[in-house]
DNA sequence: ATTGGAATGTCAACAAGGCTGACATAAACT
DNA sequence: AGTTTATGTCAGCCTTGTTGACATTCCAAT
């Protein structure tokens, strides 16, 4: 009996997480957690004037100090006028500092200044607090799970690009 | 031996998902997961020459058909005059109807005309079927962990709406 | 019956951050 | 030397968010 209904395309439970409304779950469950996300760094931002666009340049530039603008444009899928804003602002307001290449004099590279290290500390402090506590209250087995399904999501070549920021973290 | 590590504060292999490295792979892996998320809609939409904000509405007036102007401004979190510019267009083109309550005729519930439906589901099938090979790849108990970390990030506000949501979808 | 407050719609003006097109400069290639 | 390629910048447009002011319509309580 019990063979006859898991043999059945695993009909039943077992893939219960693939109907239609856990679906549609999953991308409500999306929407509603990417506002909390972005919630904290966003009050943040708003007294220094920034947007989720400077903090995006911030984190990223921390993440690979010394970044030249064209890797950041693959990572930030913005044009390079979008970002150039950005990063004129940053770097006016003695955020970032930008260094012309030795090697290939075309480049530029990206550093945090002082002032930009601490505003990027700020912002991911109270993100990551809120990341902490979600995984805490979660456990580690669906943090696992959170992990895995979200890389799934990505498009590959995002998908690479975040598996190497991911491998050489640590 | 054995209780003098774990006794102490679960230091060790055990809490390593709440280093903070691990939170910021966490932080980039919603970024980059969000991008994906959204790719699919957003180049059927562009077609139309709609935006995001047009599909947020779809998708919740799909979901609660008749749900009221104010309802609607809860659950996507923007100002009237926002969704206002969106629905007038959406109503305008023919995709929703706006009907004069019955009970309160202050209120306007909202529902998809046939037209409205059928682009609403062209955009959630491309976005389901993203979600579905997504869960497809994670399997079941990635899943439930994706589902739990991302409820534990919502504002509780909007995690309630959510549960609300969640329950009637059934 | 009137009044107070809630729900909705609209106008205007503005900001953030996407976009495209045009153009400048440096380096590399022929 | 001249062309091509990579990179960066400037100017201007669009969507979608914001505030503020105000009109309308209606419910409900006095």
């Amino acid at each position: 009996m019990e063979s006859a209904l898991s043999s059945h395309q695993d009909s039943g439970q077992a893939l219960l997480y693939l109907t239609d409304e856990q679906l549609r779950q999953g991308i409500e469950a999306m929407f509603f957690a990417y506002r909390g996300f972005t919630a904290d760094p966003d009050r943040i931002l708003e007294l220094f004037g920034y947007g989720r666009a400077h903090h995006r340049a911030l984190h990223f530039i921390k993440a690979s100090p010394g970044t030249t603008v064209n890797n950041l444009l693959d990572i930030l899928g913005v044009t390079k006028q979008s970002l150039n804003r950005v990063l004129r602002t940053l770097i006016d307001d003695g955020l970032v500092e930008s260094h012309v290449g030795q090697k290939d004099r075309r480049k530029r590279h990206l550093f945090l200044t002082d002032d930009g290290k601490k505003l990027e500390q700020k912002l991911s402090d109270a993100q990551r607090q809120r990341m902490r506590s979600a995984f805490r209250a979660a456990g580690p087995d669906a943090v696992s799970g959170f992990r895995k399904v979200l890389e799934a999501m990505m498009d590959p070549k995002l998908r690479s690009t975040y598996m190497n920021m991911r491998d050489i973290g640590r």
